[in-house]
DNA sequence: TTTTGATACCTTGTATCGCAAGGTACTAAA
DNA sequence: TTTAGTACCTTGCGATACAAGGTATCAAAA
């Protein structure tokens, strides 16, 4: 076991909390792939291309998200991904199951 | 999307943190799987037979924990498992890392 | 005009890990 | 001697994150 094994045990931890993490960005912007990537990665959430594509697509697919095309004035278009009122929803329950297992965590600790 | 649904995000979230329940509760008593199951489903967090024992074997493999026999009055023997220095010492980068993803979902949410 | 670099999209193959289901073994009571 | 309870463990499957590689658009440099 060496000093991998920090980031290794950080990352077995996200990735119950990915999804969760891409609605909440979601909830305050419209944002397209690259622009979560790099959102998440600024709060330490490492995510990369290969996760988070098949992710947006599922995410969509479960009626979570819906998207829509823009053009940029800097490269090809982009995927802009939104909230539908599911994916709100969904949100909430969210929310609601985290507070509870950060809950439960802060017992089984103590 | 059905009611499961909220189980299926619980389930989720779990994931990531199960090690580290494990590693929680063994720090407080020394305890054979059964036990550690049922201590679990108390603390809402649940886990089968097929998870725990596979889990258990390679947190051994990775010198986090021991274990030894103890006969049983009531069936068969009994592997107790307990923390290694070395589990200890993971067990507080998990700490770190924990609270560190709940801050990070703290800031993330506002 | 062609090439290069930057941006942005997406797919494929691999590894990990949780779960469902099934299997073994010991003990005590019926 | 059979059944019930407890405890151990394995196998096969599905979900998902990651590494690596691929496609497409645009603008600026060669």
């Amino acid at each position: 076991m060496n000093e991998n094994n920090i980031e290794n045990i950080k990352s077995q931890m996200r990735k119950g909390v990915l999804e969760y993490c891409i609605l909440s960005v979601l909830d305050k912007n419209d944002a397209y792939a690259s622009e979560l990537i790099n959102k998440l990665k600024e709060a330490r959430i490492i995510v990369v291309e290969g996760t988070l594509y098949p992710l947006l697509t599922r995410q969509k697919n479960q009626g979570l998200l819906t998207y829509r095309w823009e053009e940029s004035t800097q490269g090809p278009p982009r995927k802009y991904y939104s909230l539908t009122d599911k994916g709100r929803t969904v949100l909430q329950e969210m929310d609601k199951a985290w507070t509870e297992i950060v809950e439960t965590l802060d017992i089984l600790r103590k």
